[in-house]
This record gives structure tokens, C-alpha cells and sequence, in this order.
DNA sequence: TAATCTTTGTTTATTCAGTAGACAAACTTT
DNA sequence: AAAGTTTGTCTACTGAATAAACAAAGATTA
């Protein structure tokens, strides 16, 4: 009806839209919160907050909770988020296993469940995924809005459609995973590349909250990056950014599968740990044994960290130089040896990048651990929830 | 009075601003059109468009032409927009000459002046400087807004607020230029980065303007990169984004003056092709000469541009890699070079590149030539102008 | 304890911008 | 000349925000 192709109209349903939205933020953000300072601190007009909370309150998507302390005058009415009002299904889709999540629409983790692969191929990880998915599903509490919302992180190059290019660690080409979730379930979908998910993960929930230009290294077999600029997932053109493991640092060094040379994640991925560490005499070790024997001051594990742990530090001062950020985080498996890479990587840092940059950022661990990717397809979720619902509620009743 | 620190509030101002921008934006883009051209295009209502377009000529930011081409009925009244209501004046500040051009609110170039400089302390510079925009501010045509913003563009580090940080090849050191400008000017004052300038103004009225996802690159004596995503210049937390040039493509590489090893610009900048070139026997050659000798067949100079455009190739690739950009636009003095450089570059990246990035980017040369970065400084003044200016008299009068 | 002051939240009258639709003007087509 | 189209303006209406009055419920003070 309006809004067309560029720079959309603006009318009064647009401002309410808005208003609400802006209102049911706060109260997510500051909750408990009253009325009166949800005005204050929005600069909307009592009456509005009042008028507008009072819809929310009608579609369940927050509450009432008794009252708070007076400030000299009667005392506050509490407003929460009815975290209860719906739930989200997020699955962290690993190579070798895979984590799903429950969430109430606060993010908050009601039930999980993580199962072991190992045959990657698409028909047998598809048929793990939906008993998976249906095992939660199941179980899922009765709510106004049932489940909101089903996502997947993915290690791979994924569409900005939600079409996965390509897995290789799964093995994967061109797979319409996303098509095929809503075929089954009806219901919103999210397919995203694991990297931008725990990227969004530890920006909502984790160590990045309150950073708006944020860098979410995972380092894992391979290296992937997220980033969150402007306060915004980054995906570039078509959903490709952040192949930041393909970023030569040598150039004509080390031939990469993927066709290049030099690239990142040969020197200083989990795999480049491994390798590094049998090119050290200890064969077959994972990198929790690894960490393990350098944490007993073994002087071929401690060197095998500090080499991979510069090689990190020459990314990261890229990253630094490229983005001027507030943040890097790295998480992935690797994050299970960051004290042991810190100091390396600290070094390399302090003598290569420039003043300016360096300055400004912060260098962190990934926080929420293993949930770092389940979170962010959990956040994925539930602001398509509330981008699509808050507004067509209203309009619609 | 409203809209506080985080998430604006919307009300009837608002709308009526962002639908008055959207009108005149409308016509900036698809002059000469009419008024219920532009209601079909926006989705507004004719009487809307009416009402705002009175307002708009009332405000001289817009003028009616004559009447266009009936398409079977009453003929409409054509809209332009009012090129001359006001001035730029916009500065690229060159180590070697400045550069200034006064251009009207629409970026036409009205009038221009270069000069040479051989001291670049700031005592000099800023005399220069000062009186190249006296002199093209005197001759300015009398308009409604008069000049409505000066802006100057810099080679160096250039933080939010207009402060210059560092400026390696001026020799410069927190120089706060834009408070010396408004102090004198007491006009709109942008100062900012000569290649987040460039990338600007090929968006904007060169090479980039159907790309929202675009990266261009400055290589000049050093390389400067500046980053358009989603749209918008990306300037990072402080400012300092896109110091590509000191990208470590070879760790452990040569020494960089900025501390770090294996840069970029130690590789493929002007400088380094001047350095190559003596290595290859071809000493004191300008890149005009060596693009001479190259026409010409000359074995020495035909091998130093392969080498500069595969080490070129490098970066690029790398910036494919972390983007997924839809455009790479080089420009800079050493853009000069590009037919030579191409073919190596092109090697390169086909080589290297993965090929989804690969298949979404195009590789292109500046277009505005020397004008790319005066004229993102244009670009700047003028959004400006629109964005404070608009707005206020439509509520002011 | 009572009177007064504060703060919270609701209600009412008002303002203002966009919309739909009628209408007039100006043109084309039959 | 009559009928149909397109453009642009005008009028009545709608809906959302606002300011201000007001009611409710507490704190403070004498």
C-alpha cells in the first residue's frame, strides 16, 4: 500500500510502529521499569507510554508486577517482558555434533540437547536435525505465541536467502536447508554462517554488549569472522563477508584447499594447532591434552600456543588496522586455550598495530562458551519475532 | 525536547521531515520529474506531494520548469531542483598541491583553483589553504543559502570530531584543523580522511553509484582505504577504519615505519613502485615515465608494473575475502598505472580469490580522476546542508 | 493526625500530518 | 464536439502524539 522500492514513507501507523517498539525495547532493556520512566527516559508523552503499554500488556507481551519503591510520591506499577509468551528453537549445527537450545523469547535457555555425528552427509545430519528440532518442539511449553521461531548455524558459506554454497567441513554443496526446515515446520526460519551467529550471540548476550563495532573471531577447525559494525551484523553483498581464515598473511606461502596462498587459518586455527604440535613430537593429542601438558609447563606444548597465538596476533592486528574496533572476541574451540595464547597474541598486538587503533580496542574471550553460536540464532530469532508480530498484532486486532 | 540518547521518538515532525527529505530526494534523483510522478514513486498521496513541494519552492530548494510531455492528458508541471540556491567549497589537501573547487548544492563544478606546495608545516599550509577558499569564496554567485559548507580533505588519521590525529606525509600532529576553519569561516566545517573522501565522492557521482557494498582503494604514496557498506561511509569507532595499507601480507616481513612488519603499502604503493623500479635500473623516474617506458615496451618498466599489480592483487584479494563487496574502485596517483596494472591484478585474484566473492565483485578504475575526493567532500557538504537545513526553516518559518 | 507536597498514571481537548476522494483544469482520442 | 485521461488542488476525515488537568497513592512535615 505504500513504502515502496527506496527510502520508505512515513505516516502515522509507521510513527506508532515505531513508538511501540521503542517502548517494548525499553522495557526489555531496564526491566523492572514504571510508566513514568519509560516516558522520562524515551521523551514520549505519558499518555502515549501509558496508551501503548497498555496495548503490549493486551497481546501478552509484557506484564504488570506489583509495585516498586515510591520516590516521594505513589509508588511505580512494574513493568516486566512476558518472557513466557513464546519460544524459540536455535541449533548450533556442528561437524561433529550438534547443540539445540530452547529459549523463552529473554533468550533465556528452558531445555537442551546435544547429539553426536558422525556421518556428515546431508540425509543423515538433516534426519538428526528434525528429531532433534521435534524433540524440543514437543516439549515446549503452551504459550500465547507457541514457537516463534526455529534457526540454524552452519559452518559455511551461506546466502543472504538462507541457501548453504557450501559446508566443506560437512561436506556440503548448495543445500536448501532452509527450505527445507519450513517445508517441515511452518514456522519462521533462520539458516546463518556460524561465525556471524556467535558474533550476534556475544553482542546481545555475551562480552560485546555494549560495544557497537565488534569483531567475533571463531577459531575452530577453520577461521571464520564476525562482524558487527554500526551496532549491525555486517554481511556484505550477497552474505559472504568475514573470510577472514582466507586472508593471506604470507603471500605465496602455504597452498590453501581453498586456492589461495598464505591464508590465516593454515598458521593459526585449531588444525594448524594440531599440526604444529605433531611437528613439536606429540602426536595425536587433542587440544584439550594439549592445554592440559602446557598447563604442567610441557616446553613443546607451551611453544606450540605461543606460535600459533602470534600467528592469531598478525590477523588480529589486521582486524585492528581494518575496522579501527571497539572489540575482538574470540571464541570458537580454540577459545579452550586462550590463556595459554593470550600472552603471544598480546605481544604481537602491542609491537605491530598502530597506536590509534590499538587504543581503542579491547581484546576479550568469547563469554558464553559453547553458546555463543545457539545464542545469536536465538536473537536472530526473536527480533524477526518481534519486527514481524509487535506491529501486525496491532493493525491486525 | 524529545528524541533522547537511544532510539529516536517519532511523532508528526518527524514524519512530515523524513517524507519532505524523501520528496526532495526524489527529485534530486529523477529530475526533471512531476508531482504526481513523484507521488507514484514514493507511494505518497498526491495531495501530500503537493503541499510539501509548495513548501520545498517556497524554500527555493526546488523550482518548476515548464510543462513535460502529456502521456494522454493534462500535461505536468515539471520539478528541478535548484542547483544554485547555494555553494560548496571543498578541499583535497595534497602533500604536494591543493586542490579546490567551489561546486553548487547539486556538485556541479562551478569553479576551481590548484595550487603547489613545497613547506608543509601547518603554518604554511593553513595560509594556503585559508586563502585558496577566500579566493573562491569571494567569487561565489549570490544564492539564498549562500555557501553553505566548507570541507577539506586530508591524508591522515582523522578522528570523529575533525581532529587530525597524524598525517605522515604533511608531518602533522594534532592539528585541529576544523576548529581553525569555523573560527575563521563560521560556516558547516567537515574535515575527513582523503580516502574515505575518494570512496565517497566515486559513490556518489563516480564509478560506485549503483553499489551499495563498495571498497575503494587510495593508493598513492601510501594506500588509504575507504569503506562504503550497506550504503554508508564506515569510519569505525573512532574514525580510523581502512588502514589497509598497514594489512601484514608478509609476516616478518620488510619494516614499517608505523611499527608493524609485511604492510601493504610497503608492497604495492606509489612508493614502492618508484623503489621496484630502481631496483630495475630505472632511476628517478616519475610514474609518468615509467608508464612511458612501459607504453613503449621497455622490458624493466613492463616487469616493475606486473609486480606492483600481483602484490596489488594480494590485497585486493584479501579484500574480497572480508567484504564480499559488489565494486573495488582504485584510485590515487598511482591509478595513473591501472591499464598496466590490471592484467596482474586480475591474475591474481582469479587465482586466489574463492570463487562466490570472486563471481559478486567488479573490479574498476576511479572515474571522477582527480576529482574523486573534492567531490566526496562535496558530497559531504551537501548532505549536510540537507540534513540540518531542510528541516529547520520548514519548521522555523 | 492532618495538611501539604510528590509522583504516578489516566483522561480530555487540541494539534497536526497524511489520506481518500471529489473536483477543476488541461490535454488526448474517437 | 463528446468522452476519456492525467495532473494537481481542495476539503473532510482519521488517527496518533501532546499538553494539561485530574485522580490516586504515597511521603513529608508541623
Amino acid at each position: 500500500m505504500s513504502g515502496d522500492m527506496k527510502g520508505q514513507t512515513w505516516n502515522q501507523h509507521v510513527v506508532k510502529k515505531e513508538n511501540k517498539t521503542l517502548v517494548l525495547q525499553t522495557i526489555k532493556e531496564k526491566a523492572p521499569i514504571s510508566r513514568a520512566s519509560i516516558a522520562q527516559v524515551t521523551g514520549l508523552n505519558k499518555g502515549t507510554v501509558s496508551s501503548l503499554v497498555s496495548e503490549l500488556i493486551d497481546e501478552d507481551f509484557i506484564h504488570e508486577s506489583g509495585t516498586g519503591e515510591s520516590s516521594g510520591g505513589r509508588r511505580p506499577v512494574m513493568l516486566l517482558l512476558n518472557e513466557k509468551a513464546g519460544f524459540t528453537i536455535s541449533v548450533d549445527l556442528g561437524v561433529n555434533k550438534i547443540l539445540g537450545v530452547m529459549t523463552d523469547i529473554s533468550g533465556n535457555r528452558i531445555m537442551e540437547k546435544e547429539i553426536n555425528v558422525d556421518d556428515n552427509s546431508v540425509y543423515n545430519v538433516s534426519d538428526d536435525l528434525f528429531s532433534l528440532i521435534d524433540h524440543l518442539k514437543e516439549q515446549a511449553p503452551s504459550s500465547r505465541y507457541g514457537i516463534i521461531g526455529i534457526g540454524v548455524a552452519v559452518p559455511g558459506v551461506v546466502t543472504t536467502e538462507g541457501e548453504i554454497l557450501l559446508a566443506p567441513n560437512l561436506g556440503w554443496k548448495k543445500v536448501q536447508l532452509k527450505d527445507m526446515l519450513y517445508e517441515r515446520y511452518k514456522l519462521p526460519i533462520i539458516v546463518e554462517n556460524e561465525a556471524n551467529a556467535g558474533a550476534y550471540g556475544e553482542f546481545i548476550y555475551g562480552a560485546g554488549q555494549n560495544s557497537k563495532e565488534l569483531i567475533y573471531i571463531s577459531a575452530s577447525i577453520g577461521i571464520g569472522v564476525g562482524l558487527i559494525l554500526d551496532g549491525k551484523l555486517y554481511k556484505g553483498l550477497r552474505g559472504f563477508s568475514g573470510e577472514f581464515g582466507h586472508m593471506t598473511i604470507e603471500k605465496d606461502g602455504l597452498a590453501c584447499r581453498c586456492g589461495n596462498r598464505g591464508c590465516w587459518e593454515l598458521y593459526a586455527s585449531e588444525n594448524a594447532l594440531l599440526e604444529a604440535s605433531e611437528q613439536h613430537g606429540l602426536k595425536n593429542h587433542s587440544i584439550t591434552d594439549l592445554v592440559t601438558k602446557a598447563e604442567m609447563r610441557d616446553t613443546n606444548a607451551l611453544k606450540v600456543f605461543e606460535q600459533i597465538g602470534d600467528y592469531l596476533g598478525v590477523g588480529i592486528t589486521n582486524i585492528i588496522h581494518i575496522f579501527n574496533p571497539e572489540q575482538v572476541i574470540i571464541g570458537g574451540s580454540l577459545a579452550e586455550g586462550i590463556p595459554l595464547l593470550l600472552p603471544s597474541i598480546k605481544k604481537r598486538i602491542k609491537q605491530n598495530a598502530i597506536g590509534f587503533n590499538l587504543d581503542d580496542v579491547h581484546l576479550n574471550e568469547a563469554n558464553l562458551n559453547k553458546y555463543s553460536v545457539v545464542l545469536g540464532i536465538t536473537a536472530f530469532n526473536i527480533e524477526n519475532f518481534f519486527r514481524s508480530t509487535v506491529k501486525e498484532v496491532s493493525n491486525g486486532v
